[in-house]
RNA sequence: GUCCUCAUAGUUCAAUGGAUAGAACAGGAGACUUCUAAGCUCUUGAUGGAGGUUCGAUUCCUCCUGAGGACACCA
């Protein structure tokens, strides 16, 4: 529709001779105006368009309005949103999803935690951004894979391997890899002896020499990998391919050596690439010891999904914010090396940091809040809400609602902003949040039902004279789905659900949906239907599930 | 020191350069013998400071203040 108006403006503009004049299409913010879209075109061109060129131009448009300081407001006509409604509930699971990428192959890595270290709630919000942002692309059309990356080799393993052993602690027991990394990170700043040996159970962890070493690093990394899985899939997230460090680091160390004096420098002993052609900064690929960087395996990393998926058209990884400035160095020295990226795209999406509102959290301080601890306190809570809800199945249900409500809290704001996280409002359940939108849908279900009991089959043959203001939003999700991938933005999404929620809400408290003597019953009932399923993609975008009873 | 983000109501968040800056929570008031009260209705309350560009700035530019981050062998 957006696209049909903004056509016919920029026909008639050429018509009047005056084209290359740039306007906006949008929907009124203006809570008074009752318009379905405007546009500043008049404004814009100096009122050379007018309404009169445009005036019966654009199917569904009914008419055309000159309002206040230049607008064009610009009302649909009545069947248009009926029409949309049977639209929706003809494709169903189809609903919002367009074509716009069908050539594009993208690969997504989010996720990519350390193994051995507790699942941080940032690798929980980088997951959670990347499965939305992997389904808004689905949703648009791409084919998509999802990568994970994990950190199984380098220093940080060789912290935990370190403090495993000096503590004796059991690599099958998760908590007591967490315990050993801390033992280990904190000699490791605090003891210059200590600093060394894990230098060197470093390099012997390279160097495989040591077997005792390099069984606690493989039993660890069983450990952890489990858990991982365990908890991606309680979130949502199935990945394609796994590429581990300890792969992607001979692999990265070949290329940089082949590039040495090419793209990278030596400097003091350690190869480096010297960003600041490009008005970066200088980064280490290959360290004094001949050991490569996280830069150097990211580099290694990128090779392996390029021979895995040879026909990728778009490379994005998801990660915190703090590495925006390392990915542009990355992506210089990626474009250095391999001249045939140039017309393919390489993106970083940075993700914000997350704090609690009760006061900042540091995993180097053991004052840590990890993934798993937070979801099984949403657990809690969601517990005793599902007890009193009409599920037939109440560990189900807590699940749903508990990831739902973490999700929710994240993807509600935009991508790249710190969040800070409200435990008691996301605990809370009310008002904006996930477990709003589920409820909105279950009781959508629940009031089908009763009306399909009484006799009440949605049908949109017969509409009431005037739309209802739900109707007005339900049309709309296809370009909140385009925009929100063009944007990278969830939230727009997550905004969009709320409101419609929010809206229908209104329309259920003064409407009557499952009453046979309304003749208009069976249209509101096919509007119900129809947010039912707006709801349901919309939240299958976000990685939320919508339960059928609550 | 250099560079990058960010600053909106008491709080947590919205607002492709456009119409009277939207929500939610908290606070105040209310409706319901009817389809799920995790709901609905009404209400109090905000653009850090100073300039500039523009018909029009929360949005773009400059400076100031404040917060977070990056800047060589960690990830």
């Amino acid at each position: 529709m957006e696209t049909e108006i903004r056509t016919a403006i920029a026909n008639a503009l050429k018509t009047l001779g005056t084209e290359g004049v740039d306007f906006v299409v949008g929907h009124p913010t203006d809570k008074n105006t009752v318009a379905d879209y405007f546009s500043n075109v008049a404004m814009a061109a100096a009122k050379i368009a007018g309404e009169a060129g445009l005036q019966g131009k654009i199917e569904s448009v009914e008419r055309i309005e000159v309002a206040g300081p230049g607008f064009l407001n610009f009302y649909l006509r009545r069947d248009f949103f009926g029409e949309k409604i049977t639209a929706a509930r003809t494709n169903g699971e189809t609903w919002g999803q367009n074509k716009s990428l069908i050539h594009e192959e993208v690969l997504v890595e989010y996720t990519s935690p350390n193994l051995f270290k507790p699942l941080h709630i940032g690798n929980l919000v980088g997951n959670i951004i990347g499965e939305s942002v992997t389904r808004l692309f689905e949703y648009n059309g791409a084919t998509v894979k999802r990568l994970n990356y994990p950190s199984d080799i380098g220093l940080t393993v060789a912290k935990a391997v370190w403090g495993l052993k000096k503590t004796a602690g059991d690599p099958t027991d998760i908590n007591a890899l967490g315990e050993a990394y801390k033992v280990g990170n904190d000699a490791y700043e605090q003891d210059e002896i200590a600093k060394a040996e894990i230098v060197r159970v470093n390099e012997s962890l390279y160097a495989e020499d040591d077997s005792e070493l390099v069984a606690l690093r493989e039993q660890g990394i069983a450990t952890s990998k489990t858990k991982l899985n365990a908890i991606c899939k309680r979130l949502g997230t199935t990945f394609d391919a796994e590429i581990f460090e300890s792969e992607a680091g001979p692999t990265g160390v070949e290329i940089v050596k082949k590039n040495v004096s090419k793209v990278f420098d030596e400097s003091d002993g350690a190869i480096v690439y010297r960003g600041e052609k490009a008005g970066l900064h200088t980064r280490v690929f290959l360290n004094s010891k001949g050991l490569p960087t996280y830069e150097a395996k990211d580099l290694g990393n990128f090779v392996k999904k390029q021979s895995l998926f040879p026909n990728w058209t778009t490379s994005i990884v998801v990660t915190g914010n703090e590495q925006t400035e390392y990915f542009k160095v990355l992506y210089a020295a990626i474009r250095e090396v391999f001249i045939d990226v140039a017309e393919k795209k390489l993106e970083h999406i940075p993700t914000g940091f997350l704090t609690l509102t009760t006061g900042k959290m540091s995993s180097r301080k053991g004052n840590v809040l990890t993934g798993e601890s937070l979801l099984a306190e949403m657990e809690e809570s969601a517990r005793e809400k599902a007890a009193e809800s009409r599920t037939d199945n109440l560990e189900e249900l807590t699940e749903q609602v508990a990831v739902a409500a973490l999700k929710y809290q994240i993807l509600k704001q935009a991508v790249g902003t710190n969040i800070v996280f409200d435990k008691e409002r996301a605990l809370s359940f009310e008002g904006d949040s996930g477990p709003y939108l589920q409820y909105t849908h279950a009781r959508i279900m629940s009031v089908l039902k009763k009306a399909a009991e009484a006799g009440v089959e949605p049908s949109t043959e017969l509409p009431p004279p005037t739309p209802y203001a739900v109707e007005k939003l339900i049309y709309q999700f296809p370009e909140v789905i385009a925009t929100a991938l063009r944007e990278r933005a969830p939230h727009h999404v997550t905004g969009y659900l709320t409101e419609l929620a929010s809206v229908f809400n209104s329309f259920y408290a003064t409407e009557t949906i499952a009453d046979p003597s309304d003749k208009f019953a069976p249209y509101k009932a096919a509007v119900a239907d129809a947010v039912r399923l707006t709801l349901k993609n919309g939240l299958f975008v976000l990685g939320i599930r919508a339960p059928e009873r609550m």
